[in-house]
DNA sequence: TCTGGGGTCCTAGGACCC
DNA sequence: TCTGGGGTCCTAGGACCC
């Protein structure tokens, strides 16, 4: 058996953690610069605000219904993850970290051991205890029929019904649960397939368990659409993979605070992306061979498209090295870069990662890159940036004139404290 | 005025290799 | 006149996930 824990209104759940002033009233949280509704309190859904919509399209309204905004603060989401995480794995046999409001869990052969019900209720329980997020627990043969579960859970725990924890364990029990859920709210069923999915008739889940498997390989992804429907069936086609195995791209990208039409501003934000990925594979111990540039315009201009330029360039060796990333990004930025648009995203992809230092190939020239020196200065710049503060030390075409707000910054009016990594953000109980 | 960011997996064609 | 089989890598794009 598998069991999905997913965390109720993540985002909003966490800010509610430390502002128990929000608690009972519609919350939602922004995107970067304030942009879309990424997360809604349950209140907030029953003002009928939708995921993902241009706040500045229901703001007005939402303010007056007496919401309150958030602008993200993945700092302090990532922190909270961490803490569910870590409690699922000291109970369950192998934790999943499917995202960061969800972990798959193994249960396999606890069954005979235990009432599963009353297990996934208690670890529900001791979740909210320990870290004040709210989660359910769904349990069922297969990943995808435990995403079924914890829906169907959610759902009716919102009705004020069940509680919290929904364990499909028999065929009788599975047969009526797939029939309580619309075909798009299947995991692995998107805009596209559920289209074709209503074309011909199929609207719940029930409904999809019984296509054709050659009917499925043909419409819905070949043998990804396959494999979801043997899962609704009852027969895994996956399993819990705990540890984090390689990573195989990164991606560092943001949009703009404002539209940019200047090459030395994109440059600037370029590399600063750059020295973020650099971070990032070294954090992980990671070197990257193929690095890939875009920068984009807005895809709400009344312009055809394209709107994303890009290019991948191959590096002559794998690296993790800020410097070289840097100015291999702007290699490519330049190669793409068209003047007269109006840019408002630039980022970076790094692919063909490998374990830093291992198997690497050399090259036929000498490598200057890649010296003791320069693994030195790396870490030299991460400890500094980690104690000061991330940008205490930045690539130089990162870097504007004292006190100029760098032009690619973003807006983030709403932000609440780093409660629980920053020792000056900490939660003030009393003044 | 204002529309997120970071991933995975799969498919398919072309270049190229032996 | 007749023109293979098996493989990798690259590139690009689609679909989906949270």
């Amino acid at each position: 058996m598998f069991g999905l824990v997913d965390a109720n209104n993540f985002y909003a759940s966490c800010e509610r953690v430390f502002r128990p002033e929000l608690e009972g009233r519609p919350v939602v949280v922004l995107s970067n610069n304030d942009g879309c509704v990424v997360a809604r309190s349950q209140e907030a859904k029953q003002l009928g605000l939708k995921m993902g919509v241009p706040y500045f399209q229901v703001r007005e309204q939402f303010e007056r219904d007496g919401g309150v905004a958030c602008s993200s603060n993945y700092e302090l989401y990532g922190d909270m993850s961490r803490r569910v995480m870590w409690y699922l794995q000291q109970v369950a046999p192998a934790v999943e970290v499917y995202s960061v409001d969800e972990a798959f869990l193994d249960l396999h052969g606890m069954q005979r051991h235990f009432n599963l019900a009353g297990w996934a209720g208690d670890v529900r329980g001791a979740v909210r205890q320990r870290t004040g997020i709210p989660v359910c627990v769904g349990v069922a043969p297969t990943k995808t029929l435990a995403k079924v579960a914890n829906r169907l859970a959610k759902k009716d725990a919102i009705a004020g019904e069940g509680s919290g924890v929904l364990v499909l364990d028999d065929e009788m029990q599975r047969g009526e649960a797939l029939k309580r859920v619309a075909v798009e709210d299947v995991w692995g069923v998107g805009r596209r397939s559920a289209t074709k999915l209503y074309a011909v008739g199929i609207r719940t889940a029930a409904q999809l368990a019984g296509v054709g498997d050659a009917w499925a390989r043909k419409n819905l992804g070949g043998v990804v659409g396959a494999r979801m429907l043997h899962e609704l069936r009852g027969f895994p086609c996956s399993s819990v993979t705990v540890e984090d195995e390689a990573r195989k791209s990164l991606c560092c990208s943001r949009s703009f605070g404002q539209v940019l039409t200047q090459l030395e501003d994109v440059a600037g934000a370029v590399a600063t992306h750059a020295a973020r990925a650099g971070e990032k594979l070294r954090e992980q111990g990671m070197a990257a061979r193929l690095l890939t540039v875009f920068i984009e315009t807005s895809r709400f201009a009344n312009l055809p498209p394209p709107y994303s330029f890009s290019t991948q360039l191959t590096m002559p060796t794998a690296t993790d090295d800020t410097l070289v990333l840097a100015s291999w990004a702007r290699r490519g930025l330049e190669r793409i870069w068209r003047p007269g648009m109006r840019y408002v995203k630039a980022g970076i992809v790094l692919d063909g990662l490998e374990r830093a230092g291992a198997n690497q190939q050399a090259t036929l020239f000498a490598d200057t890159t890649r010296s003791p020196e320069r693994a030195k200065l790396m870490s030299a710049l991460d400890s500094l940036n980690k104690r000061y503060g991330g940008g205490a030390v930045r690539v130089g075409a990162a870097v504007t004139a004292p006190g100029k707000q760098e032009p690619w910054g973003m807006r983030r009016g709403a932000k609440s404290p780093a409660f629980t990594t920053n020792w000056g953000e900490l939660w003030r109980v009393r003044c």
